[in-house]
DNA sequence: GCCAACGTTGGC
DNA sequence: GCCAACGTTGGC
């Protein structure tokens, strides 16, 4: 059982489109690099928690709660020659990049960015290190449970995140 | 739009 | 394997 937070472009994908997908569920795709990959790949389990982050807009911040639904599968965007996220040195035999899926659990209060950095708890988070810019990075079990109690969602998750 | 910080690329 | 140049991220 582990913890994640996730930035997304609202502009791209925010909370409510997750929240109006099927099942709340969308497949993560797009991640063009190595380290946020890696976690993917060899860390995420189902059942783990996300925390729904939006970044580059104008109130950036913890949009929602999710947790991880499927296990890493290949991106099928690097394949895409029409797609941004086209890799030529990618191919179905050998590809480098990889999805999962995330699933919408609750949206309560936002959490901006600067409510985040007056928080004592989290001054270690990944997150808000200088020059921090992971797509996907690691949240501590304290750190989780401090933001969950901001966006008020501990009764929507309790019980959801399975122990893995 | 600016710019600091970071990641990737490619010549050597 | 070094490192300069370049591209991207993301807050402001």
């Amino acid at each position: 059982m582990a913890y994640w937070l996730i930035k997304s472009e609202p502009d791209e994908i925010s909370f409510d489109d997750l929240l109006k997908a099927p099942d709340c569920t969308v497949a993560w795709f797009g991640v063009r690099n190595y380290q946020a990959r890696n976690f993917m790949r060899d860390q995420m389990c189902v059942g783990d928690g996300v925390l729904f982050y939006h970044s580059s807009c104008a109130v950036p911040g913890v949009a929602g709660i999710a947790a991880v639904a499927s296990g890493a599968y290949p991106d099928a965007s690097q394949f895409d020659l029409a797609s941004p996220y086209h890799d030529a040195k990618a191919t179905p035999a050998a590809p480098r990049w990889v999805s999962v899926d995330v699933k919408a659990l609750h949206k309560g209060n936002f959490v901006s960015l600067s409510a985040l950095r007056t928080m004592a708890s989290l001054d270690d988070m990944v997150l808000l290190q200088k020059g921090s810019r992971l797509s996907i990075s690691p949240v501590t079990a304290l750190e989780w449970h401090a933001i969950v109690a901001a966006v008020g969602g501990e009764g929507a998750v309790d019980g959801v995140l399975t122990t893995v």
